[in-house]
Formats: C-alpha cells, sequence, structure tokens
DNA sequence: GATGAATGAGTTTTCATTCAT
DNA sequence: AATGAATGAAAACTCATTCAT
C-alpha cells in the first residue's frame, strides 16, 4: 500500500463518512488526497471497489476493536465490557464507525457476522451467570450497544454516561 | 394532492428507502411513478422539495402513531407500550421509516423533536413510579426503541420478539 | 423523430464513416449535430444505440436500394443489374455505404441477412438461364459487388469501369 | 526481438485485428501479452509505433506469401494460383490478415502498393493468353480476391470452395 | 530491459433542472 | 396540469503516456 493509496482511502473515509458513499463523488476525493482522479480507480477499479477496500480495512478495525473484550475471563467483566465498548471508540475512529452504521441502511452491505465473537462471548458470560435465556440476553446487549454507539456517534443526548449507568443497573453490574 | 402527486410521492418514498437519497434519481422517480419527469419540479419545485413534502407527511404519520401512547395513563402501560412500538409498525410504512433512519446520518436533515412529546410521557411514568432518574430512565428506552426499530426494520435477528421479553422482565413489567 | 434527432444521427453517421465507430466521440457528434451531448444519450439511451439506430434506418436504406432489382423480370437483366449496383450508389450515400463495409470487421454487427432478398432472385434468373450451380452463381456475384462496392467507396482503381466490362464479358451479357 | 517484444506484437495484432485499433487499449495489449504497459512505450515509442511494427512484419509476410506466386512460368498456373490465393491463408495468420483488411477503411493507413509485383506478373499472364485488355483483366483478379480473402476472414459463406470453382470455370482455367 | 505508480486530458454517461407546447 | 425535448454541469471511468526506481 503505498501513500497515496493510504491518502485516498483515509480521505475517502472522512467524506463517505461525512456526506454517505452518493453524496461523495470520486473528483472530491481525489482533491482531498491531492491525487489524479485516474489513480483512484487504478487501484481500487471503481468507485464501489473503494468503498471495498475501506470496509475491509475497517473490518479488521472492528475485530481489533472487540479484541480486548475476547481475552476477559470474569463473566460480569465481560458483559460491562460490552456494553461499555462504544464509550471507548476513538474519536479520530468516528467518521470509520459513522460509515459502517450509514452503510446498514444501503441494503447490500453490512456484514453482521463482524459481532458473532462478541455474541459468542456474551452467551458464555450469560450462561456462566445462569440466566435462563442466554442467546436472547446477549442479544440484547447486542442491540443496546449498536444504539448506543449510534447516540454516541450522532451526539445525540448530553447525559448519555447517566443513561448507560441507568442501564448497568438493570444487570446489577 | 392530485393522483399523480400522490404516486410521485409514494414512488420516491420507496426509491428514496431503498437506495438513499443520493442514489435515487429524479428520471428514476418519474418512471416509477409513470409521470414526466418535468412533473416532479413543477409540483415540488426540485429534489430536495420533493423529500421534505415526504417528510413532512411522514411526520404527521409518525405523531399519529406515538398519539394512542399518550392517551395512557397508567405508567407500566406507557412504558410497555412505548417498548412495544417498534413490533407495531405497519410494514406498509417501512419504507418511511426506513428512511428516516437513514436520514439520520445525513447531518442536515433529521428533526430529533419528533421524539419529545414520547420523552415527556416516558419522564411522567417513571417519576411516577419512583424511579430515582426518569430522564435518563427515559432516555434509555428511547435509545432503546431506536434500536429495536432498526433490527425491525433490517430484519436482522429472528428472536426480536424473545429479546423484546427479556427488555421486559428487566423493568419487571 | 425531431429535426436534433436526425440531426445526431446525420453527424454520427459521418463521422463514424470518416473516422470509424471507436474513433469517434460522442463529444464530437454533439458538437457537429449542435446538440448537448446529453441529447444523444436521452435520445439513444448509449454510443452503441445510436449505432444502432444508424444501422436500422440504414437497412431500410439498403433495401430500398436493391428493391429496383427485386422487380426486374429477364434473367440477365437482373445479373446485369446487380453487378451495376455498386456503380449506383448515390455519392452522398457513400459515407452511410463506408460504415457498413468497415462495420462488417466489427465481429458482432454486421447484419448479413440484408442481402437475401437478391440472392434469392439470382438463383432464380441463374436457374432460368439454366447454369449448373445456381446458388454457387449467385454467391460469386454477391462476392463480386461486394469487392466492386469496396473499390468505388474507396476510389481505389481508376478504371474501374472498364473492369466491370471484363467481367460483363465473361458472363456473355 | 526480445521474447517480450514478440508477445506483445502478437498480442497487440490479435487484438486489433478482434476489436479494432481504436477499440483496443494498450492496458490490454500490456494484460495479454504479461508485461507491464510501460513496456510497450520504450519499445514502440507509442501506440502507432506498435501498429507500425506489426505492419512491417506483416508486410513481409505478405510478400513472402506472394513469392510462390512470382516464381511461376504458364499464365494459366499464375492465373489460378493468384485467385487459390485466399484459400491458402495459413488460418495462424487470420488475425494479421484481418487487420490489413480492417485497415483500409482507415483512410491514413492502407499500402495499397503490396499488391504491385501481383498485379504486373498477372499482367504478364493475360497479354502472354492474349487477353484484349491485360490491366483490366488484371484488376478483376485482384478485386475478386479481396472479396475471397473477406468472405474467408469472416467465414461468411460454406460454399466458398463451390464458388470458386464457378469462377475458375469463367476463366475455362 | 522492465516495472508499476502516477498523471492529465478525454470519453461515456448521469442527472437535476428548464422550457416550449 | 402535464409532457417530453433539451441543456449544462458534473460524475464515473478510460487511456495513452511519463517517470522514478
Amino acid at each position: 500500500m503505498t501513500e497515496k493509496q493510504e491518502k485516498i482511502i483515509s480521505s475517502a473515509l472522512e467524506l463517505f463518512a461525512e456526506h454517505g458513499y452518493n453524496g461523495t463523488s470520486t473528483s472530491k476525493v481525489a482533491k482531498m488526497a491531492g491525487v489524479s482522479e485516474g489513480l483512484i480507480f487504478r487501484h481500487f477499479t471503481n468507485k464501489e471497489g473503494l468503498l471495498k477496500a475501506i470496509m475491509e480495512i475497517g473490518n479488521s478495525r472492528v475485530e481489533q476493536f472487540y479484541s480486548k473484550i475476547l481475552l476477559l475471563e470474569n463473566p460480569t467483566d465481560i458483559i460491562k465490557g460490552v456494553i461499555n465498548l462504544p464509550f471507548e471508540i476513538d474519536e479520530s475512529h468516528y467518521p470509520f464507525w459513522k460509515l459502517i452504521y450509514a452503510l446498514k441502511w444501503k441494503s447490500d452491505f453490512y456484514d453482521q457476522s463482524v459481532s458473532n465473537p462478541l455474541r459468542e462471548i456474551l452467551i458464555k458470560a450469560f450462561t456462566a451467570l445462569k440466566y435462563s435465556n442466554p442467546e436472547a440476553e446477549s442479544d440484547l446487549v447486542l442491540v443496546l450497544i449498536d444504539s448506543f454507539a449510534t447516540s454516541v456517534l450522532l451526539k445525540k443526548s448530553k447525559n448519555l454516561v447517566e443513561v448507560k449507568e441507568v442501564l448497568l443497573n438493570k444487570y446489577r453490574l
């Protein structure tokens, strides 16, 4: 990956996150990356190829983001850890996450399977804690962190940390 | 509102929901609505005018959707009712809700204030039930139904109703 | 067919004939036709659609060109008439015929079937004249007029009419 | 001529013959030849240089192809031999001949003079046979073999050999 | 001799919008 | 109210060519 390739990807990421995939022209990406427009196509074949390249890099970033959870042993640490995840997103990674979340709505694009390892370790934790329906409990938590993440990324409510505490109380964690 | 105007709006709604606002051309809207492209501009001035018209209709639809909750008296009924909302969306209204949710990510368009009445009645309910932090409790529920709605609209998990039951349990409702 | 559509077609015909299909840009066609480039695509979907439109018009022109032969009764008149065809091409139609002939080499494009009626009437003529292999005789004539046409269109040899006389002698016509 | 140079030439030849000069990009040539695009320009200066290199090789191939005729002495052998030429093209040389014939229609490229030696020996032959207009007779044969070649290369008619026999009959050869 | 990154100008195509009818 | 022809600007993509390594 040359320097210019990386510049293209980071510029595209930022612009896609800000104005959406369809709202961003390749010429704007090129301009921001300080690169000829043709280079985008030489490296990524077409605009969608650029998006895919971003997503691939992104997926590994997501996995890495999850990885610290996967090392935990104590069930309550795991659940707490997962619920805390949205609040630990590095602010410099916001564009990337915004893009991920916005793309959910572009029918054929979101790869749900990334969260599978997380789901599995949650199930293990809830099972250890003798919850009666560990799968549903895990899915609830996953649903929850999705919406927390949304709120964080859109800076929607001011008292989000308080809200999280309320939630943790429900789990008596 | 003439028949053709309605056809334009419903077609645009469907296409915007499916492919996004930027991903939908006025010519495709015209084709789907079976009208000339010019007519869209005669009626709605420009593409954004069309979106605004959709959102206006939508907002009143949202208010109507919320209205049955606002009439409730019993606090637990209110909370239960709100949590149940995402599961009561009429399937024929999915395109509209998809559009609303996708637009959240288009910075300049989402109008957060629609859910204000819901928030207020929730606060009242939690206060009545003597919860220690009714605002945060209400925001938690709002965050929750957002992600339940997302899951419903994207048909993400199969056991969503089970998940909801687990949640309701947490509230001992 | 509006005036501008016709202008597009005639300009494209001329340019395609002169510089080839691939050697002619739609922008040049638009410029020559005095029309916005977009109009080409509105009317003909894409560049190939423009070519197809030309060919369709062309095919009917070809049929009309053949038609006078098809009315002949006398076998020798028919054969003579066919051999004379290349020399009767109206000079203003040269671009069109050049295009037809050049396109033979664009693999998937030439529609050979246009000359079928000509072939049939030739077979009838040679049969009437008791030639032993009328099909092959007809195909020979068709091959011949193809190459005469080529010579005429490329203005290859100066003594072409003389050459034609030599040929007619071989048929003792 | 290195191995890579030869690979470039043979690939270009094939692609030019199939899709035309303008319809073939240097990048496709490079890909097919398994070399970098830059190498084409190092060896042939530019795209047209590549075409010229092909034509030069081709011209000598044409001369060689004609050469066996030029050695003949007997007039009828010569005429028969020339008429037979299109049927003796080695199938592996089809791309080259296709290119030659397609280029005829690209005004600036066809070099008519290649067939001059053939024309001269034909004139000699027809003169020896006391034909009244040897030049025109020769040109007729040249015109004829051009269209036979076209038919052979485009695999146009199935009974081409039969057609040739019919022709030879006309010459009582 | 050979590669592959990079470019700039061009090509095809799309699209929101206008306008005469 | 409605159409459909027409446009101009921009978008996506291609391509011949250059150049550092």
